[in-house]
DNA sequence: TTTAAAATACGTAGAAATGCGTATTTTTTT
DNA sequence: AAAAAAATACGCATTTCTACGTATTTTAAA
């Protein structure tokens, strides 16, 4: 049986999936959620679950943000998108935000149940047309970083210096002999990083630094 | 009826495809050819044609080569890679080169007929597997130059999951709440991960099996 | 159905990273 | 020139990671 958790501010479109899945005996609905932020709480009293069907447009917290969080925080758990949304926008972000698949809502239930099967067995599950959205995105990558609210973070160019040693996987010992400074201003210098970024190791580090182009 | 060709180096291969498309009754294969040189040459005589299911390796010409030309040529045509190999960098190749879909030979009739069907209404078909190394391609881009030609190195699927997490920047703990194991379970996957990639911390895990394509 | 491989689990110890505080010097900006 | 920002440096406490050893259970292969 293959744990699931269905999120989607409208009960109604819940309820229709809901009456998908159950043509089929491989499901198990463990709970739905009505945005991002509840989902997420949900998720922190019980995450033993397979996966979740996604929308997109919620209120509170959207479906890319949550699967972000979600992704992060659970890599195992498997998140298809479930949408009526075909823009690119949404299509790349979700992909991006590490989405493991996306089908559109007027999906059939066959079709809905193979693709959750096929995902947790590792494979990923587009409807065609966003498929073919997705070849052309992949041929033509278009610049939506653009659009991404950036955050106000100023790196020095000593902390990026720093950064993009960090994120060779050096000591601090290492990293101050290359620098020729002392272990104390690394760590130093560390600490700053990670207060700018609000993060709290090297990976989160380098992750949000890449996200902004810091490094 | 939808006007087919087949391409494909080993006839017998042809045939088993031809066998399934006469499953049903939307499809008249045209012509087949052996290579891509052979096909280019048929299509000049005759590119009256919607679809062509093309394999990849071929002597003379090979089926990525072929798709460039004949996307080029002739827009109009749909191209569907009909192959076994799933590496990424055919699969980024036949994308780049105008793709219109990706099937593994090992499809079954149903999913075939699908496909094309689908990828004549405008959509893209993929292997569910093919569709998530498509996406993971999507987030990581790969310099197919710097690739380092694959070592004999063998990670368990447990070992891969584990690194998933970890490349993720989350504590021993976390991860083993994620999978429901022991930190101490953790911590020796870990170990037994960094002595076959010979490495000594997370980044550099990470880094090897990045270059490995193992994540 | 043995054998081998993989997955699970714990203990110990030392190395390394993280968080917080403080402080001085250098550079840049106003 | 004064003020602000950046870079430098240490100390201490705590957490987390890494390495090595051992061992049982489960799963897959010969």
């Amino acid at each position: 049986m293959i744990k699931l958790a269905i999120t989607d501010d409208n009960s109604f479109l819940i309820h229709a999936t809901n009456e998908k899945l159950s043509l089929f005996d491989d499901f198990l609905l463990k709970f739905t959620a009505i945005n991002g932020e509840d989902l997420i709480e949900k998720l922190e009293k019980n995450h033993n679950i397979d996966l979740i069907l996604m929308d997109i447009e919620m209120p509170k917290m959207n479906g890319i943000e949550a699967t972000e969080i979600i992704k992060q925080r659970y890599p195992q758990i498997k998140i298809i998108m479930l949408t009526v949304f075909d823009n690119d926008e949404n299509i790349f972000n979700a992909i991006k935000a590490g989405a493991d698949g996306y089908l559109l809502k007027e999906v059939n239930p066959r079709d809905l149940q193979q693709g959750i099967i096929e995902t947790m067995n590792g494979g990923a599950t587009m409807t065609p047309s966003i498929a073919m959205k997705t070849l052309k995105l992949f041929r033509n990558p278009v610049d939506f970083d653009t659009l991404i609210p950036k955050e106000e973070i100023n790196l020095t160019t000593r902390e990026i210096e720093v950064l993009d040693q960090l994120s060779k996987g050096l000591k601090y010992k290492s990293i101050a002999e290359n620098l020729f400074l002392s272990e104390g201003t690394i760590r130093k210098h560390v600490e700053n990083i990670y207060n700018k970024l609000k993060v709290h190791n090297r990976l989160e580090a380098i992750q949000k630094a890449k996200n902004n182009k810091y490094i």
